[in-house]
DNA sequence: GAGCACTGC
């Protein structure tokens, strides 16, 4: 491909460069559609793809236990299959639960649907997602969150109050979707030996590999659906590109001289610093374009970026790399790299790293250009690299820490953890490691080789956190500071409360000085936290305060939650005040797994893992160099890296585990 | 002296 070493000049981009290459054997995927907006509710129900295949389709799930159903976005399958069960009596008296892996479209989900049947929300349709009950006795349709559904399996793991339950977005394959995939299956078996009333279950996915699920639901049939997308064009490079961020400009100012003002571009990219540089490229190139040109408004669009630039109206390009639902796209430009976690189950570490898309995620991207009308989506990747391209991206659960996982299985009463019937099972190293943690902080113990749950582990299974906060918050009474631990759990479990834009890189650093607490980041959060609630969440304040007031809030909600949850366990809940070295102690307590030793070098020493170490020069405690801290999470990126730091006496760490500690300076020592 | 994709309970 042509390249200069100085930015080129925008004739370069001119059309005629050839780059692409058309992919006769790939034409549009599926059918066009008519779309009317003004048309009448109930008639546009039965202009959807779906209502040709009402009959039969009803016929289908009345039988089975267990569908697959296979549709492509647009094809009416999420709103419409839970009516049609409805209006048919499948399932009565009992309630239908549809499940999704985000929060917004199940609200959104349950609102087109109340609309649909003429209801007010929360009457027979409603909703349950975290912090949002929008249900009552009357509710027969229920649009939830699959953790909330999770969550429910706790106190009722026959999922006796359904009588159905969709899962829908299977092929998103979320930890939760696939603990679910478990939890109906196993509750499925259990009603019928208890001769309950039947559970039906109905997998919904958007993709052609079936045959997992099939499989897995005792080859249950498949139903599919005709989907309502335009038809997309697919264009391939030549070459394969060294550069794909290169590549990406040029595209862009490729289609963005071919095409309408009116059509929007959507290029995917793997993060925000990316999408930034790529940004400020055009806007500079975009300022010399030639006359007659039509101008580039330029969208950086990334999930950290405040929600009131998210909503900005845009004309003609967007950077986009989330799965934000935009509707106008006419050309999506996908890079075929993405950004994505990676577990390893020995160091406990998580690494984020750019790696390729599969085929399902490129297929996916290139939907988005046909939701509204025919579209293009270049790949700037060849044909054969696509080719190469794994069909499936691995499933979350095979490449995450299992630990809260397992307790939460172990609280459902599943006999076997160890041996839990997956879809796809995480690997045996995966599963023992997060038992052996689990194991560490007393949430489960092993007798004759069997795993059971203790009173503590049963408890820590109430909180929606991960066991290590929740072990400490249950020792905080001890401390004498639930109160402040209940605060620092909260704001870790949300992202960052700091905004730190890096064009006003001094600003930021005067304001959060005042905050600063030589004991380490923890006790940093909470002086923050102790600021905002003085002021009453003053938004002026947050502002210049660089505090990120919508994490601000979130943070209050959590605590409201857990806190609730703390009265229910009849925890004592007091604070300690000043005496913050009670907090230190409590946190050294529960968070001893993650403990690092200053070595006479310099470095630090994760003592769990025994790998070298470094403090994150985001923490307060970059230059201060302790002898011992505990730390929230390990980061690998240009080194392994502590982030949240707490500054800890040996004297704690090995009273919270003296076992273990001994176990660990043997292991130094040979 | 770095820079963290997206969810969710």
């Amino acid at each position: 491909m042509p390249h200069d070493p100085e930015p080129p000049p925008a004739k370069k981009f001119k059309p005629g460069s050839v780059f692409f290459r058309l992919d006769k054997n790939k034409p549009g995927m599926l059918l066009p559609r008519k779309g009317n907006v003004t048309t009448p509710i109930d008639v546009q129900r039965k202009q959807l793809p779906i209502y040709q295949a009402k009959p039969q389709l009803l016929n289908q799930l009345r039988q089975l236990h267990n569908a697959i159903l296979i549709g492509e976005t647009g094809s009416g399958k999420t709103t419409q299959i839970p009516q049609y069960l409805y209006e048919a009596g499948i399932g009565r008296p009992g309630v239908i639960a549809i499940t999704q892996p985000r929060r917004v479209a199940a609200v959104s989900l349950a609102g087109r649907v109340a609309e649909e049947k003429r209801t007010q929300l929360g009457k027979l349709v409603g909703y349950t997602v975290r912090f949002e009950d929008v249900t009552s006795s009357e509710t027969k349709l229920k649009f939830m969150t699959d953790g909330m559904l999770l969550r429910e399996a706790i106190g009722d793991p026959l999922l006796l109050r359904y009588s159905v339950v969709v899962l829908d977005e299977a092929h998103e394959r979320t930890v939760h979707t696939d603990v679910l995939f478990g939890v109906v299956k196993t509750a499925q078996r259990r009603r019928r030996e208890l001769n309950k009333i039947p559970l039906k279950v109905i997998v919904m996915s958007a993709t052609m590999d079936v045959d997992l699920f099939s499989e897995y639901f005792n080859k249950s049939p498949v139903l599919y659906l005709e989907g309502r997308q335009h038809p997309i064009q697919i264009y391939y490079t030549k070459h394969p590109q060294s550069d794909y961020l290169q590549a990406a400009l040029i595209s862009v100012f490729q289609i963005h001289q071919e095409a309408p003002p009116s059509h929007d571009i959507l290029v995917f990219m793997t993060g925000q610093e990316e999408i930034e540089a790529l940004a400020r490229t055009c806007r500079d190139i975009a300022k010399h374009l030639p006359d007659g040109c039509s101008p580039m408004v330029v969208i950086p669009l990334y999930a950290s970026l405040p929600p009131a630039q998210q909503l900005r109206v845009f004309q003609h390009l967007i950077l986009l790399y989330t799965s934000l639902t935009i509707s106008g796209i006419k050309y999506v430009i996908d890079t075929g790299m993405v950004k994505a976690k990676r577990f390893n189950p020995d160091s406990g570490l998580e690494v984020l790293a750019v790696q390729r898309v599969s085929k399902a995620q490129a297929w996916q991207r290139a939907g988005r250009a046909g939701r509204e009308d025919s579209g293009s989506c270049y790949r700037l990747y060849t044909e054969q690299e696509f080719d190469n391209l794994i069909p499936m991206t691995v499933p979350e659960i095979q490449r995450c820490n299992l630990a809260s996982v397992m307790l939460h299985l172990m609280t459902l009463g599943i006999p076997d953890v160890m041996n839990f019937d997956f879809m796809s099972k995480p690997s045996p190293e995966a599963v023992r490691a997060a038992v052996e943690h689990l194991e560490l902080l007393g949430a489960v113990e092993r007798k004759e080789g069997q795993v059971s749950l203790t009173a503590l582990g049963k408890k820590m299974a109430s909180f929606p956190l991960e066991p290590r906060y929740a072990k400490t918050i249950l020792l905080s009474p001890d401390y004498c500071c639930s109160e402040e631990v209940l605060s620092i759990v909260s704001l870790l479990s949300v992202d960052s409360v700091l905004y730190n834009p890096p064009a006003r890189r001094e600003e930021v650093l005067a304001a959060h000085k005042k905050f600063i607490s030589s004991e380490g980041d923890h006790m940093t959060l909470l002086n923050i936290y102790r600021a905002f609630k003085k002021v009453g969440g003053n938004k002026e304040w947050c502002r210049e305060n660089f505090v990120n007031s919508r994490n601000m809030n979130l943070v209050k909600e959590v605590q409201a939650q857990l806190r609730e949850i703390c009265l229910k366990l009849s925890l004592k809940l007091e604070s300690c005040g000043s005496e913050t070295g009670n907090v230190r102690r409590c946190l050294a307590h529960g968070m001893f797994i993650n403990a690092a030793e200053l070595q006479p070098d310099g470095s630090y020493l994760a003592l769990d893992t025994h790998q070298s170490v470094a403090i994150h020069p985001s923490s307060v405690l970059f230059q201060a160099k302790p002898a011992y801290v505990v730390f929230n999470e390990l980061l690998h990126t240009s080194r392994c890296y502590m982030r949240d730091l707490c500054l800890v006496d040996a004297d704690w760490l090995l009273d919270a585990a003296p076992e273990y500690f001994g176990r660990k300076l043997h292991l130094t020592k040979s």
